[in-house]
DNA sequence: CCAAGTAGCTTGCAAAATGCAAGTGAAAAT
DNA sequence: ATTTTCACTTGCATTTTGCAAGCTACTTGG
């Protein structure tokens, strides 16, 4: 299989960089699925309430790690399955996703107020507490739950 | 000509429904256009560098009228122009911008650092500048190329 | 006042992206 | 050894996008 070519960008405006690697239906969710679940696997990813397809998601991890959003290695104990992990650049997307979430939370009808809580509250210590978790190789999410998604 | 229904969200989590307002090619770069370069007019929308098709921008700008983002009065001096404004709910994705902005010029090689260093150096007096700039009915954009995006 | 723009769309059609269901092949579990 | 599980791929129908060409109401220049 041929190494995706990263196709040409329509500007060098940083918000179209953005869109061109994040906007669509899928890639932000995927993201928070990894960030605030701790979702690692195909078969994780593929059961978040929204209902993926799998090949949207084959192709939107394909094009994430391209990106260098998230990089993958091999499950040591199960030869199968593959662990997906944030980059240091996929982590960093984390106070787009917290505005995201805070804005969805003041303008629309929305599910989730712990979690909307928790960022307005204390936005610097809820990113700290994601940079942290994903600080070691492996994050454990023994405390991921404080919040559901 | 029937007005647009919201469809059903996929879930109500807040990221998804941001996603599902915003997550496309063209809408936040439409934002983008309203809020730093203070484009009002169809035309000028066209006018941007990524060069949206007639069609795209016409159903855009209807979404993001139907979610309260945009807003449109008749020009009073040109009975054939409509301004296009943003609403609060639309002036408050300026945080949201910004952090697009700030992680592309983290981690991606793009043009208009002025913008980004603006924004890095004191984000909280830019987001000040932005609502201050709209916070009129008509915003004026006298002051506006502090910087190019 | 009339012809020639201009603004903001819509329409038609081809191409690309998405969504769904049904595989596939390798590894693990029973 | 057979069945299950995992991470995909494939085929095909539907939807969205992109491009070019209208179209209609309004304005402008002569």
């Amino acid at each position: 299989m041929a190494k995706k070519r990263l196709p040409k960008r329509r500007s060098a405006c940083p918000l179209n960089a953005s869109v061109e690697m994040l906007g669509d239906r899928w890639s932000l969710l995927i993201i928070r699925d990894m960030m605030l679940l701790g979702s690692r696997t195909f078969k994780e990813f593929l059961g978040s309430y929204e209902g993926i397809a799998t090949n949207i998601l084959a192709d939107r991890l394909r094009k994430l790690k391209v990106y260098g959003i998230i990089r993958t290695e091999q499950d040591p104990f199960d030869g199968r399955k593959l662990i997906y992990q944030l980059t240091p650049k996929g982590i960093d997307l984390a106070p787009v996703l917290t505005e995201m979430v805070l804005w969805a939370g003041r303008h629309e009808k929305t599910e989730n107020r712990p979690l909307i809580r928790l960022m307005q509250e204390d936005k610097q210590k809820f990113l700290e507490q994601i940079r942290q978790r994903w600080a070691q190789p492996n994050p454990t999410m023994e405390s991921k739950r404080t919040t559901t998604i």
